[in-house]
DNA sequence: TTTCTATCTAACAACAGTTGTAAATTAGGG
DNA sequence: CCCTAATTTACAACTGTTGTTAGATAGAAA
């Protein structure tokens, strides 16, 4: 898959796939350079960040910018929308498609649109669980 | 309205409040910044945070987090979505509502969601334009 | 298998956006 | 007109991310 885009095949690449995959999680790049450290501790943050522009731009991947701090990266490329923890940035996806979600032409301002996201922003089981005993 | 949450009235607060409302743009806090510099050169930046922060938490304006790099400040507040140029970052408004898009419970995965928001990603017309010429 | 080279990684610095801190300034009540 | 708490400024620091370059390495070629 890597050679397919002539890329070299390194151990690098190879963890970094493996582990988003692993985790269906929604990992930023900082968690996945900490998963990978255990086993190869020499890596560093930049290759995993290189490494998850390629697999994004190879379309293996999707980055998702949420408002969280800090980009996280989405193994599941095929079309869904993510609930959004607004305590502790967890991300959670939503399989669901909501297909009357299509802006008229009158509504696009001119903008070629290619593609839709949904988030709904709340509170995760766990935060809203603390939240509870909190108060 | 400042004076209704205790806080003083500034001249900075003013200028950061009105540029907002006068752009009906989404500016981001280095935008609100440059253009209040042009009559108040003294202001910092750090003081155009602090006001925008303190809009947001009154409920008067609100935070975009797109993934275009930097937030975004919004000061319609009435629920709406929003159409973003993946390459120039630009913000458009959307009034449309759509009532469809609600999670059933079993989708929820335990969250209590308190906002929706959907995103149209694609090009603006003035991107989508000058591409056309490049190509 | 060994060689060779273009690609890749690691180290490090730098950068953008944003926030912490503390001293100086100021709004606005008394 | 004072006085003081709130505010602003200046500046440093911090986080997430990217640029750069020298050294290491995958993998094609011989």
């Amino acid at each position: 898959m890597f050679r397919d885009q002539g890329l070299k095949i390194t151990p690098q690449r190879v963890s970094v796939f493996r582990v988003l995959h692993d985790n269906a999680d929604h990992p930023t790049a900082e968690a996945v350079f900490d998963q990978i450290r255990d086993e190869m501790p020499s890596i560093s943050l930049r290759t995993v960040y290189q490494t998850l522009h390629d697999l994004a731009s190879m379309g293996e991947i999707r980055q998702l910018d949420l408002g969280t701090g800090s980009a996280r990266f989405d193994p599941n490329v095929k079309s869904h929308h993510h609930l959004v923890c607004d305590k502790c940035g967890r991300v959670t996806d939503v399989h669901a498609s909501f297909d009357g979600v299509r802006l008229p032409r009158t509504k696009l301002a001119g903008y070629r649109v290619s593609s839709t996201e949904i988030v709904f922003r709340g509170e995760c089981p766990d935060c809203a669980g603390s939240n509870a005993v909190a108060s």
